[in-house]
DNA sequence: TTTAATTCATAGCTTTAGACTATTGATAGT
DNA sequence: ACTATCAATAGTCTAAAGCTATGAATTAAA
């Protein structure tokens, strides 16, 4: 407490060095400082230690019994500063380190698969995990800094996050099997007489559809509420009624399925997903390395639906849609 | 190798504490430095690693995934400099540590005994290892620094050796029950007829002896040469033959056997006990401690025979003489 | 929206202390 | 006794660590 002065790892570096070579003036050449410097210095930590590290025999220095206790610390404190400098230079390297987002669980469903997929392939090391979460909790987690990302719906209410826009998710209406619906595509105001799955409304998705229909002044037929994506889907295999939902995931979840995707107008409903991180916030390597990820895994699921449809998934879905 | 800076526990220091406080000014204020001060040497710590420690967050500042990592380090490393520091204070109390000394094996048998049994007592964590060793080897262990602490003959013959003179040692002869000698002292010109038992003659002793016969024109019948002091003792006894030793080791061996001390005069042989150790080495405050108790052990010792011996001892002794 | 308060970074200046050269004192080897 | 080596000391210089003052940015309150 009450000292002015404390140990330096400059003079542990300087003892070390003249420990090895037993020579304060070999020891100053191999620290590459003058001899007085390092006699200076070396007098310093034995003043602080209370105790001489040396016995100053003429033909060489010796190691007191403190010296040689001291010795190990110091080996020790040294080879751990420079396991510390290591270890950053590593996870600038991304080969190590821990990396946690939060993701819509719609985007969660058909994005991150594939995503972590990759991401694990480059950074085999890093810890990934990811929340599927509504937008809100996801924002909320984000400004909090407790997520080092996040997979959102744009616009961020919240401004202390800094956003940027991945890709416009279309919803499109599906439908069981059994209902006689031809059309391949119908007006939003259509919707009205039919009984809807959706979320609860206290997700955005929910909400965004319900803001949509007020534009066309529609009041959507909800007939049950659910929160998972994959459940509403599944609720409406079995007939429960439609429902609508982000396109993407709906193309990637209906598979074999006997589903039908119909496309909604007038408006289109849409809307942007983003990735948000805090204002501020450094993102490590792994995490811009995800964000790249995202765009282009993002930039391959779009083609296989703008382009390969037309050869080789519709071909599924269109066989299950003609039943 | 390149680089030209290095990290100093400085450094460690600010960033542990503005990383527990969260908070550049408060950490300033519990590194008593102020505020642009220690937001410096953050930045050359960051700028050193490559990557930014903190998040400068409006409010606080948050750890990164790189200062996560590092602040272990750094914790570690700080700790390590305290153990460091504390470990050569408790080595300074003497609670640890390692003291190596040489003793002559006369003195080895009567003096170190109770010296290491009350040395152990003030330093139970001392590793304490004494070499039984002849003069001479002492003295050029010491001198070559591998022995702390030696107990020889003096004058040492080394002159990177300083002495300090602890007592004087008194030749005696000594004689098996067999033998018909009365007389309680003897003259050293009397011992050419005597066939004696002594050590070899590379030992200091037995040229100190042949030294004082010299001296009186007499050259000592040697029957036989043993290298320890107690095996001639034992020999002795068996009736091999005199022996000439110091006093001290004689009374504290003969116990309860017949032998026969007697006194040498004209001259008295004898010699002076020092301890010795090389010039310009730093002695260890157990080291410093272990020739205290050299000097009061040795005092009880002279007690029990300048004073007690007419008392106690001598009864026993006498007993054995008379018969 | 404006205002006030926090918080960290920057700039300029002061002071500390680490480093160098030159020298002395001491020791060891010739 | 002389020489060489080595560590400590003295004196000077400079780099860097510190401080104060100030600015920019953000947050909280009015």
């Amino acid at each position: 407490m009450g000292d002015g002065i404390w140990m330096e790892l400059r003079q542990l570096r300087y003892f070390l060095a003249v420990a090895e070579c037993g020579n304060f003036t070999r020891g100053a050449e191999k620290a590459a400082i003058s001899q007085p410097s390092l006699s200076v210095q070396i007098a310093a930590l034995e003043d602080e230690l209370g105790a001489p590290l040396f016995d100053r025999l003429g033909r060489h220095a010796a190691l007191t019994e403190a010296g040689r206790l001291f010795r190990d610390h110091a080996q020790r404190v040294i080879r751990e500063t420079e396991l510390a400098a290591q270890s950053i230079r590593d996870l600038i390297g991304a080969e190590q380190g821990r990396l946690v987002i939060g993701a819509l669980s719609t985007v969660n469903s058909y994005l991150i698969p594939p995503l972590v997929c990759r991401f694990k392939q480059q950074f085999p090391h890093v810890h990934l995990q990811v929340h599927a979460q509504p937008s809100s909790i996801i924002e909320e987690a984000v400004a909090a800094n407790r997520l080092d990302l996040g997979l959102c719906l744009l616009p961020a209410t919240n401004d202390r996050l800094i956003t940027s826009r991945l890709f416009t998710e279309t919803l499109v209406l599906v439908s069981p099997p059994g209902i006689r619906l031809t059309a391949k595509r119908i007006r939003m105001r259509d919707l009205a007489t039919l009984p809807l799955v959706l979320l609860p409304n206290d997700y955005c998705l929910r909400k965004m559809i319900e803001a949509e229909c007020a534009l066309v002044g529609v009041r959507p037929q909800v007939s049950v509420e659910m929160t998972s994506p994959e459940g509403i889907l599944e609720a409406v295999k079995q007939g429960v009624g439609l429902t609508i939902l982000p396109e993407l995931f709906v193309r990637h979840r209906i598979g074999g399925s006997l589903l039908r995707v119909i496309e909604l107008y007038d408006p289109v409903p849409r809307h942007d997903v983003g990735v948000v991180s805090l204002a501020h916030r450094h993102l490590g390597k792994a995490a811009q390395e995800f964000v790249r990820l995202c765009r282009t895994t993002l930039g391959d699921l779009q083609i296989d639906h703008d382009h390969a449809p037309p050869q080789k998934i519709p071909s599924d879905v269109s066989s299950a849609v003609d039943r």
